[in-house]
DNA sequence: CGAATTTCTGTAAACGGTTAGATAGCATAT
DNA sequence: ATATGCTATCTAACCGTTTACAGAAATTCG
């Protein structure tokens, strides 16, 4: 048993007498061919279930209707979410979607940027490594024309179309129901400063203290790497031997949160009433834990799909690389029991 | 600004007085060429920037080295997982992935078969939408030699690689495990039956009751169509109005588990004395639900890795599509307090 | 030294589309 | 009748590799 022949243009051209180029453009709908010849042509094609070449037809064209997406890791909801909504736009499109994960380390982005960039992918999405600072391996793209649309972990440096939340105006709000909720000394969990995210997610804790009159406290303040579940481990026992404990916390993410609750508990501390607690991102597990979490709404699957259309409806005549263009999406406050109080 | 200038194999020929087909030998390590050769020719490549332009690469070849995946949705824990090891270990041998969602829909699992026909990927994995029960449109892969691997999700009836764990085994020590905890009454969240991993799983709790010599209870049995939240709300509804209720619950996976975990608590029942639960997949939420949901684990992203493997490996000569070869992980029960109660 | 090998490199034809420019046929205008 | 324009199609080059085959140069051998 061998492979069915493939058939070409040239297949068809042979047996319908037309040439291979009026072939192409009939299948193009190119309005220079003859109604009749095109329909023709259509039948033939369907007839001897012929399919076009992409190969060869990105190779002439050199373009290849492909997005590269450029994450740290598949399996976090966030970033799962997000891809979601990239691949069912881009497909609608009739565009691939290609996925590479960098596992939050900056020489696997740089290779990474490098495999899709060989790809000859026609834009790229990316959410940036926790670790990346030096943006020049995305300048390659830049340098194509390659559209580059980064999402939520965002540069500051770098000029380009950005889809990304008010995380400023998130931590605000989400500090201030705190404050709401009678709370006078809020931690914060804090993730690596040179990211966008926590950086003014932290900003907004801070102002909403300021504005409250309550002082900053830098012992209620944690500077967490990954914001994993072992650190918010770690940082909730530091924080609930503080004396006195904070009676509130704002976490950069729903993880370290639910940490921090669920070893909270086991030290007999009530959520909410002697720790009130808001988290960030509205993972699954918010609704999960008990108390349930209170956290900030992430439009993730939007964000994804807004990423993809920035990068499709892209066009060459009209976008300035000297100019960063910005999608701000808005974030909800989900109140649950962890926040509680009043 | 302009974009740079993409540069060839023939701009290489002319700057370093050589063929083409030289330059395009040495860059492929082919033996034929002298060591001499090929070292000045690496390094003019090096130092003009040359990057092998992988489209004219694959038509030549008709081979583009991209793994397909078609899934039924990114953001589903396992799922994110599976593709995580799909990715990890295709990208280290450097082939790209591209993903395709069906939503558990039928005919988008034929349409996306078809856009990744057409994107002429190198391998194919596959996990199966929940509806799909005709697979012709697998047929055109099988045609021309392309190598399916079906993970966890399989068809029965369909010859192939397969990479599954052994659901009826997992099906029949959780059941097992509910009854040494003392239950007598063991009911049983079911997926849809033509779904190998559901009936599997139904089949194992069937035998475990009957080798206790406990009897099967129509009743206790609730088919589900997709086991999500809303649709475990329901049955646990159903469940805990029955006189008696039942005493043990084995959910096909966590989702509807930790969905009646939750109901039941808000009805003042007591897990797991009154009801001891475990669901199926160890999703995060498994752990973060109180009591903490007892599970079965599923080895996703290795799961995702031997797939890639298979496709990867799969070799032309030696493979015979008229057999079926199955590689079948194991699982593990993690009891948590969700069902212990002795 | 010439013949036979072996080693290395070059020529040219693929792969399968797309597209600029040429051409042919025909209707209309001068 | 010739020029002009329009429509429909074709020719051939091109995208950038790979590779069968040919051929040249270097090496070995009798």
């Amino acid at each position: 048993m061998r492979e069915k022949k493939k058939i070409t243009i040239y297949d068809l051209a042979k047996r319908i007498n037309y040439s291979p180029s009026t072939i192409s453009r009939a299948l193009n709908d190119d309005k220079t061919i003859s109604k009749k010849a095109t329909k023709l042509i259509k039948e033939a094609a369907a007839e001897m279930g012929y399919r076009r070449n992409i190969l060869a037809a990105s190779l002439r064209n050199s373009k290849t209707n492909t997005i590269g997406i450029m994450i740290a890791r598949i399996n976090r909801p966030f970033v799962a979410s997000l891809i979601s909504g990239v691949e069912d736009y881009a497909r609608k499109q009739g565009n691939n979607v290609i996925i590479s994960q960098s596992d939050d380390i900056y020489e696997n982005e740089v290779n990474n940027a490098k495999v899709l960039f060989d790809s000859r992918i026609s834009g790229l999405i990316v959410s940036l490594a926790m670790e990346t600072q030096d943006f020049s391996h995305f300048e390659q793209f830049v340098d194509q024309r390659i559209p580059i649309v980064f999402v939520d972990r965002v540069p500051e440096e770098f000029n380009s179309y950005k889809v990304l939340i008010d995380n400023y105006a998130a931590g605000y709000k989400a500090t201030k129901h705190l404050i709401e909720q009678g709370c006078k000394r809020i931690a914060h969990f804090a993730g690596a400063q040179h990211r966008n995210v926590y950086k003014d997610r932290m900003n907004g804790y801070l102002d909403a203290l300021k504005e409250h009159n309550l002082p900053v406290d830098k012992e209620l303040i944690i500077k967490f790497k990954t914001l994993s579940f072992e650190e918010g481990h770690k940082a909730a026992k530091k924080l609930l031997a503080l004396d006195p404990m904070p009676d509130g916390l704002f976490s950069s993410n729903d993880t370290a949160a639910v940490s921090a609750i669920m070893y909270a508990k086991k030290n007999g501390i009530n959520i909410p009433k002697d720790l009130a607690v808001i988290g960030f991102n509205d993972d699954p597990m918010a609704s999960i834990v008990d108390p349930a979490l209170s956290s900030v709404t992430h439009p993730a699957y939007q964000m994804g799909k807004i990423a993809a259309q920035r990068v499709l409806n892209h066009s060459e005549e009209t976008y300035d690389s000297s100019v960063s263009e910005m999608t701000i999406l808005s974030t909800e406050l989900v109140i649950r029991e962890s926040s509680k109080r009043v």
